[in-house]
Parts: C-alpha cells; structure tokens; sequence
RNA sequence: GUGGGUGUAGCUCAGCUGGUUAGAGCGCCGGAUUGUGGAUCCGGAGGUCGCGGGUUCGAAACCCGUCAUCCACCCCA
C-alpha cells in the first residue's frame, strides 16, 4: 500500500511545535486588543476577480502564485493569497461603513501562494494581520506600525529593522513614472532582463531589484520624494514624527515598493538579518483606494501583515516557556481487577478535575511507573489487584517517592488534600 | 519556472577506490529486580539502502531517468 504524504510546501506542526506558535499567537492577539483591533474570520476562498481587482491583476501573486479553480457551476475561486481582500470585501458587503467608530480588524489564518518552497517560504503559509479602517491620518499609520513593533518587540525577536517609505498619491507617482521611464530606458542595456521587462509593466519594482547592476543604475535614478507632493510630504513627516514620539525606531527606504498595487503613501516592512534569503517578517502600508476599487465608498485605510513562520524561525529556543506544570496524575492500574479499577479511577480523576493519564498496555507496575517517569507525571495512583482486594490505592509521589495508601471510594477527595499548596 | 545540494532503521548519521550475512549512537520493547520509575549491564524488535532502468561475475556505492526534500534565483509574509 503506498503511503499518501502531504503536499509541497504544506507542513504539519506537531505538538512539539505548536506551543511556540501559541505564544507568537497570544503576543498578537494580546497587543492588537489593546490597540483596540477585534478579530475577524474571513473565508479562505473567495470568488477569483475579488483578488484579481485587489491585488493588481499584473502582479505575480495574481499572475502565476494563486490556486485557482473552477467550482461545479464553473465560477473561478480562489484560494486566498492573502487576507486584506477578504476583509475589505466583507466590510463592504456587511455595511460596516454604517457602523460610526473606525473600523479596526486583525486575523489570523492560512495564506495561499504556488511558489517554491524555501526557507521561510511555503505554499501554506500563515499570516497575522491587521486592517485600521476609515482613519485617512498620519497617527493611524503609526498606530499601526507601533502595534506591529510592539508585538514583534514583545516576542524579542533578533534583528530587526523597521523600514519606511512613501509612495505618495496615485498622482504623484504619476508624474514620477515618466521621470523614471525615461532614466531607465538611457540605462535599459545595464539592467537585468526582469527589469528591462519591468520597465514597461511596474517601474517601480525596478527600484528595488537586488541584482547589483540595476542597483548600481537605479542608484542615480530620479527618486520619488522628489516628485511628491507637498500633501504627500508634509503627510510623511507627520508619520515619522509620530513614529518618534512613540519611540519606534525606523529607517527610511527610498527603494521600499510593495508587490501589491493597492498601497499609497506610507508603505512599510520590517526585515530581519538572521531569516536567509526571505527575510521579511512583515509589511504592510497606507490603501486609501482599495475599498472603493471593491465597489464601497472612498474610505482611507492602513495595515499589515505578519508572516508566523518567520516568526517562529526567529523565536528563540529559550523564549518558549515550558508547558504549565499540571499536576499529572499517572494511573498504574494492573493485574486482572486492577486494571479494571484503575480504568474507573482515572476516569474519576479526569471528573474530579485533575490531567490523568495511562498506558493500557503496560501490565506490569514497572512499566507503568518507567511510562510515569517519562511522562513526568507528578504522582502515580497504584492500584493492582492487592489493592483492589483490600479497597484502596497507594498514591506515589514520584519526586519524592513518598507513598501514601488512599481509599478507593474517595480518591478524589484525598489526592487533593495531599497535593502541594493544599 | 531555473539552478545546486541531499535521500541508508522511528531520529541523527557511518558504510574506504563496487566484493558477498548493511552498521553505530539515540529512541523503543524485554530481562537482571516473579509489585516499584530515572542509572548500569544484558538481550530483542525494527531496513523495498527514495523509486525505475542500466553497467558488472557482483551495486547502498558507478551511469541514466524519475520522485521527494533542502537551499538559492525569482517573489514575498
């Protein structure tokens, strides 16, 4: 028979795993409560165009990364790449915009994207995200990023910059493309072979190539901030001096371009020295248009996500606390009665309240305790068929190996007053 | 989509320029201790040597293909 095994770049995580991805889960939900973001949960898929329209269908998460397919009445769903579509769509369909106070929304959920597996990179992946709705001011932006500093800080992850750029008004970058155009096309032959193709499609993708030539190139390039408005200046500085005043450190990035279309003004990401080659841990910006483009009203936006799995890379080993110490009650229950009555008696325990367990295989009590030790149960409930004979048990406390005989019929009751702090 | 590395026991790996019954450590089960754990000693179970073809008297090893996985490009969280 062959052995059916999961799909590339989908993981499992075990239990051995999963308490660090609990704590990376409760530092996000922790701070975006106190910034006052409620949790929504959005479908993982979702009818094709919404992304298409969302994203921008020219880029390569909609051009060649989505898992898309055909439901029965032939409509085109897809599998979600990310999670500001979905909830912006919400919003609109659900009328959130007659609700009066901003609308403030994070998520936590699987992501979708066909790529090549890599370190830090999966074709399931996860994300935490967040969405600040309705506020069209520079102090939303920097609540967002503080709050993304703030559980990212939280969690001491290892370095880590904060960088920051402004993209400025769709019209702003519309005087700035020809200027770059131009440039660029002087330079065409320097440039790699994306970028040549970019010149056309996304020239400002080119900005932030990493091949040294169209660095070298794109060095000397007319640069956005020149071609900004004053709206889009003073705009930033007001950012970046929030920013200071709730000490969240950062840097600027003239080359910072998001791979989604739907980001203006303030675009972030922060980025970490010790993650290879995919070495964002988060990113998001200002996408003031991106709920009218859905068929809403204007309405100003700003957000961000995080990537869990880079997080967890870059958790430290020693942050993970180890698990609540429960006092686990270990039932060696053996012999013909015994395991009977031992079977009854954890069952009991479990009512009474307590974290018992037991291994029905093991018929000898050296078994039994050798599985205590190794599941480092606090105590060990003996009961063999001596036991059951005379109507009680022996309550082993496995550190101390002190052993006290319990009466059958109230277990419960004397286990409790024997516990420590009791 | 394009490169490169790696696939041997549950895990980590060894296996010399091809040589016959494929090994170790850890883990697991049992015994020494016929009802008392962790240490020690002893024993045991567990392997289509990723898969398919080829070369050879002989392949885990060499060649070809294929699949998986990791890393990088690309892209992004």
């Amino acid at each position: 028979m062959s052995v059916i095994k999961g799909i590339k770049g989908v993981k499992d995580l075990l239990p051995e795993e999963t308490p660090r991805w609990r704590l990376i889960e409760e530092a996000a939900r922790r701070w975006a409560g106190r910034y006052g973001f409620h949790e929504i949960r959005i479908p993982i898929f979702e009818v094709t165009t919404l992304f298409a329209r969302s994203i921008g269908a020219s880029t390569d998460i909609v051009e060649k990364e989505m898992y898309t397919f055909q439901d029965r009445d032939g409509t085109s769903l897809t599998l979600r790449p990310e999670g500001t579509a979905g909830t912006v769509r919400a919003y609109i369909e659900h009328n959130r915009t007659a609700i009066p106070v901003p609308q403030k929304y994070f998520y936590f959920g699987p992501m979708f994207r066909h790529e090549r597996p890599q370190a830090g990179r999966l074709r399931q992946f996860h994300q935490f995200g967040v969405e600040s709705l309705g506020m069209a001011d520079a102090q939303a932006d920097v609540e967002v990023m503080a709050l993304l500093w703030r559980i990212l800080s939280d969690l001491d992850l290892p370095g880590l910059t904060l960088e920051i750029n402004n993209l400025g008004y769709t019209a702003d970058r519309d005087t700035y493309r020809p200027q770059l155009v131009s440039y660029l096309k002087q330079y065409e032959s320097g440039l790699c072979a994306n970028c040549r193709h970019r010149i056309e499609f996304n020239p400002l993708r080119v900005l932030d190539c990493k091949v040294p030539e169209c660095r070298a190139i794109t060095e000397r390039a007319p640069r956005l901030s020149d071609s900004l408005s004053e709206a889009a200046r003073s705009y930033f500085t007001r950012v970046l001096s929030g920013l200071d005043v709730v000490k969240i450190p950062y840097s600027l990035n003239h080359r910072l371009v998001r791979g989604l279309d739907y980001y203006n003004l303030t675009t972030f990401e922060v980025t970490a020295t010790n993650l290879g080659a995919q070495n964002a841990v988060g990113a998001g910006g200002r996408y003031d248009g991106l709920v009218e483009t859905l068929g809403g009203p204007s309405t100003p936006a700003v957000g961000f996500a995080l990537g869990l799995e880079r997080m967890s890379l870059l958790l430290p080993e020693s942050a993970v606390r180890k698990a609540p110490e429960y006092v686990t009650i270990y039932v060696a229950g053996f012999g013909g009665h015994g395991a009977v009555v031992g079977f009854t008696a954890l069952e009991e325990l479990r009512l009474g309240g307590f974290q018992a367990v037991s291994d029905f295989r093991s018929v000898t009590l050296k078994a039994h305790l050798r599985q205590a030790d190794r599941l480092k149960c606090r105590f060990t409930l003996i009961i063999g068929d001596e036991e059951v004979a005379k109507g009680s048990a022996v309550l082993r406390d496995m550190e101390t190996k002190a052993q006290y005989d319990v009466s059958l019929s109230t277990v419960n009751l004397q286990i409790h007053s024997l516990l420590p702090g009791s």
